[in-house]
DNA sequence: CATGAATGAGTCTTCATTCAT
DNA sequence: GATGAATGAAGACTCATTCAT
């Protein structure tokens, strides 16, 4: 019985978190960090302002949670992928796919996630920015191993070392998708961000 | 005479000015710009508070100038490079160098510049946004430009639209340099980022 | 119980926003509002800076609120005796009595009052400014028509039109008892100033 | 030659700092002390701001100086009327049309004088307002003098002490005069103050 | 002697954080 | 446990005054 309602407490008090990051999410890629103060956040998401506190130790450690699940959600998403067994190719298409959705479908959230992830604006996010860059090594080497796999089978020609492919292959998704998220009506190309990586990845790789 | 002396004047002004928009770029880049003051910007330019307010009207003036000011530098010396009549292979390999050593003399400039051109945290920016961004479609539109030419010279395979395969050398060139600059030593990869990036361009178009 | 506990925080806080009014009226009636800082009232009052603008919205703000309370109580006291139904005499012998008491028992706030009647030093105060005008226009109004059915009744002499024997009573009034305030031992008249306006008045319109 | 010398130079620099003054009153009436800053006055007048010391030993003493002398001005113009010999009834109207004149020409020395007449916002000004206290309440004898000498001839009525009929015309001066000041087209009086004011007077003290 | 660039103390205002209810 | 009023430290910016040229 304790345990139980213990655990609905938990789950409930968890509940609550995820309500003051979805709208801290909303706010910080509104406005930026600095232009939100934990007040509004509070008066958004309908807590008193001490109430965050019981959450988060404080504005930073918010920040820093919210990072994190995002950082969390997409790797996540992105690991799957790439953890199959489909062929190398697929698993690359399906990669790229993967992204163009998550960028699609996450805008606020991406533009959040690469405003912090590119700099060091943060002292304070030292430790955080490990954790995240450590992820992304992460998925570089799972896409090198792919690589380097389709290589081994002599699927994809060795071009480069599998390691720069995969670093190249997620710098132009990145930029492609960004791209069409920043105007997707007045792009100079007409096609979608996959196909196009598509093209320019059998250019590269492809026999 | 008169006129001698005020341009002493104008140029001893301007060099002030450049002293504090030199340690204003070193302390954003380090601190970013929400956590630093303009008191400490004046301590650390020696000079009193009041007198960064002879330079700039205000601290958003300040950073605005700062940003403008690494964005000229950074696309003065590429336009330059893409402007002149060597052949289109060469021009590109160039503009990678070029960049490198732009990455690499300016660490922190490029560090801060980056930061400030993924995300619209600041309203604030917008108009410096709009000028910049600008900038980079004149340096795509020019880097496609040349891979139009080199297709018709049937120097490069008709791989993909121009634009795209601009967009795709600029956000590869991008990322190696990043990631050489976040941490030049413990990369999986010793090969300079210009080798690789000329490997992979000459397997994307090359015949 | 929730209406009463909301009502009692109400007032509470009104309570609170008074104190703040009393201390900055004897602050700025003694130093003039550019020589008395946020702080010190905030000091003076015993409240922190910060809770100064949970009442008001900024200094300029705190300085309108509380001419505009001075004024609403002058006017309100002033305007009650006017809209008796005594006979004329009495009731501008009771006008100049309560103008004298509310004179003597707020000496602070005419002072204060007066300065910022006087001149348009603020551009900030221009709709507060119109506003007192509109009051003081209507209380010379008010007196105006008492002279004038006065004049109807024959009881007083039709002199001059009823609104400059307004303007010229209300300036008199102030003159008198301004001078009895600035220095109530050191006059060269020992007479209570009611006494004194009311013979000047009976020679002017008296028969 | 030296005297000459030096005594061109000191009318030279009382020329100059009399500009100041000028240019001080205008920005001073217009926008209020604390509106007004040492370097718009320098600017204002074309001296360096330096400069302005070498006139006035600082911002506080420049205000005093000025209020001082605008004090003179109208003081000797009302005591030269004053202190003739012609009948007292004339004294009185000539009193009345001169300082009906000074009002006229000096509309901005004037707002600016009753602001800062007024009231005792400066600690500051507590020398300076003690000095012009001390004319005005010479003023005043002198009128109440005139009083008394026209009461002694049996030409006004001894309707109350001659000190307070001075009080009164005084005031009534002043009010009319400011009203007109504030608001020449839309009051509701379309007479010359110094009509209605002789009116008023002859009804007062009038046999 | 005039200049005006430089100074830095002082002001208003915001907001993360706490704690009495 | 939740609340939100109160706190006060910190920051951007101004301006009277000085002093090297």
């Amino acid at each position: 019985m304790e345990a139980c309602k213990s655990s609905r407490r938990e789950r409930e008090k968890l509940r609550q978190r995820q309500e003051v990051l979805d709208v801290a999410l909303r706010l910080f890629s509104e406005k930026g960090y600095h232009n939100v103060s934990m007040h509004e956040i509070a008066r958004e998401a309908e807590f008193a302002t001490g109430t965050l506190y019981k959450f988060f130790r404080n504005k930073e450690d918010l920040y820093k949670a919210l990072i994190l699940q995002l950082s969390d959600r997409f790797y996540a998403a992105i690991t799957e992928v790439v953890a199959g067994d489909a062929p190398e190719i697929e698993k690359l298409q399906t990669y790229v796919r993967v992204k163009g959705e998550l960028f699609r479908n996450n805008v606020a959230a991406i533009r959040l996630y690469f405003e912090e992830t590119r700099g060091a604006r943060f002292k304070v996010m030292a430790g955080t920015e490990r954790e995240i860059r450590k992820r992304h090594q992460s998925v570089l080497l799972s896409l090198a191993s792919i690589f380097e796999c389709g290589m081994n089978r002599k699927r994809f020609r060795r071009i480069a070392a599998p390691y720069h492919l995969a670093l190249a292959l997620d710098s132009m998704a990145n930029a492609f998708l960004f791209h069409w998220i920043e105007d997707p009506q007045g792009n100079p190309y007409p096609e979608d961000p996959g196909t196009i990586l598509n093209i320019l990845f059998k250019g590269l790789v492809g026999s």
